[in-house]
DNA sequence: CGACATAGTTAACTCCTCTTAACAATTAAG
DNA sequence: CTTAATTGTTAAGAGGAGTTAACTATGTCG
């Protein structure tokens, strides 16, 4: 069964909204901290798959292992991440978030969703209520059908 | 009224999966079309908001007014944009989406929101119906607090 | 008209990030 | 052990996209 038409229309409306919200207070969070995008890619990797190799950072950005190398570089010599021997297969750096680089990745989290929970401020709490379940059911269905 | 600690955890993780979702399907969009981000901001600009001249661009962009005019000058030997003189002000150019501009301009927002249309298909009626609801009310909040 | 402001373009330069290629270190396979 | 594969780094160079500065064309105002 396909979504209605009039579910296609207000899904594609929320979508821009939410894009052009987020992206806008992202792009100041990002100007603000001097990150790229592709950067701050890295860092998000990290905070939630946990620390990974060079390579695998590389092939999640789409770009070369040079590339990822040199990228890596950067975040160290900011220090927002660590590179340290894997014991396990000494060719393998392992890259570990930083406190500072975990701080960072939460700061350009809620810089993305703050707008939002303002939203919600607006809301009385019935509205609240209907929206919270809404969208824990979308979020749940999204997250077994990645 | 600020939302409940469990709103605002369910507004997090609900764009933490948005974000990902969107950007990437996003990410593959642009670079089959090989556009840039603010490339394809550009678009969006004039997609959402009709004609307007380089140095608005710019501004929405915020970069220069050179900037925004090579920028500009890229779309246009694309064939997405096309530069003509306003005939009220002879120094404007007004920049307008050509047909294959709009056409790609909608592919890039489907891009983004294919993910969340095949998830309502996920949905049983009378989920669909409480989804579109919610989102509804939500994009006419945040449209009008923008 | 004449001086100044505004819209856009172009040129020269810088910075960032990518690529390929060569290399070192480590592990896996025959 | 020897050879091949894998992981990561480094160097050299290409390209994208930004900046400032100079310039043209047009509009505004005293």
């Amino acid at each position: 069964m396909s979504p209605t038409e009039q579910t296609t229309k207000v899904i594609r409306a929320w979508a821009e909204v939410f894009i052009h919200r987020s992206l806008r207070d992202f792009r100041r969070f990002l100007s603000e901290t001097g990150l790229s995008h592709a950067q701050f890619g890295i860092l998000m990797r990290l905070y939630h798959n946990g620390p990974c190799g060079v390579s695998h950072v590389g092939e999640q950005l789409g770009v070369s292992r040079a590339a990822a190398s040199q990228a890596v570089e950067r975040l160290v010599q900011l220090g927002l991440i660590t590179r340290t021997e894997d014991p396990k297969d000494r060719r393998v750096r392992r890259l570990t978030l930083t406190e500072k680089g975990r701080a960072l990745s939460e700061a350009g989290i809620a810089a993305r969703t703050r707008w939002l929970e303002e939203l919600a401020d607006a809301l009385t709490p019935e509205q609240q209520e209907a929206i919270t379940q809404a969208l824990a059911l979308l979020t749940q269905i999204a997250q077994t059908n990645d």
